[in-house]
DNA sequence: ACTAAACTGCAACAAAGTTGCAATTAATGT
DNA sequence: ACATTAATTGCAACTTTGTTGCAGTTTAGT
């Protein structure tokens, strides 16, 4: 699973890339660079994570949450994402009670009216609330 | 105008205030902390201004904007906003080309349809794109 | 003008993120 | 299996962003 991912962005396999790539699949919600550090049992170096991370953005593997706590979060990409152009256009759900971000695969964004003279190239939906499982 | 925006809050009419309060007015777009250091000529403390735009939040006066390049920017409210609750639902949009942030004030947000079990308390779509000064 | 409360600046700190460089590790061809 | 090259990692140092406590100053109201 893991090896199959970085073999398909043509990425080489070591040991810090196959423990985030885990955190990411075993957790199913978006996660901070803290809580990788944390996930990871402290192995790894700071600068690491955050390149390992930028290197997964780039190659279309994660992508970025803009949550509204100003936390920056990542979570797994959908097939659709490739090198350098995502395609992740799904709402985020940010709970207010477990303060978990989830990506809602399933919604997807409604069509939004601009002004005249505004084009829109990728529009982002934080929703927050209750979760699920703190409802 | 600045004063009557400070009495009306009941804040005091301090330097900073006034400074901050005059920046924004004159911008008419979001800005982040940086901005306001730079716009009132570096004449406060960063703790200050810190202070001063968290007093602005408390009281509605300013909102802040989730934005998808991660630096946190603050806005103007509306009459709409009162100490304790902002009722800032509207789409802010990020231009690609200038990097400005814009409230589409008129723009209201789209009712989205949530899965089961996930109840929704604000939403904030940030709309990335080609703004109608760049386009 | 006086006083209490509010506000500001400073120092010190914590957290988040970046860069350069040397040492290590992975992938390749032989 | 092994040597070579290129990619990856860890470390040190640094920048930026944001927070806290405290002492000195300013404001609002009498």
């Amino acid at each position: 699973m893991v090896l199959d991912i970085l073999r398909k962005h043509s990425l080489s396999n070591t040991d810090c890339r196959r423990a985030i790539l885990e955190v990411f699949l075993e957790a199913g919600n978006a996660l901070a660079h803290h809580d990788m550090e944390e996930q990871t049992g402290e192995r790894f170096d700071r600068v690491t994570i955050y390149r390992t991370l930028q290197t997964f953005i780039d190659k279309g593997i994660i992508h970025v949450i803009p949550t509204s706590d100003n936390a920056v979060k990542y979570a797994l990409c959908k097939e659709q994402c490739t090198e350098g152009h995502h395609h992740d256009n799904h709402i985020h759900f940010l709970c207010e009670v477990c303060s978990k971000t989830t990506c809602l695969e399933k919604t997807s964004i409604p069509i939004i009216p601009l002004p005249k003279g505004y084009v829109s190239s990728q529009i982002n939906v934080v929703v927050n609330g209750v979760c699920r499982h703190c409802g």
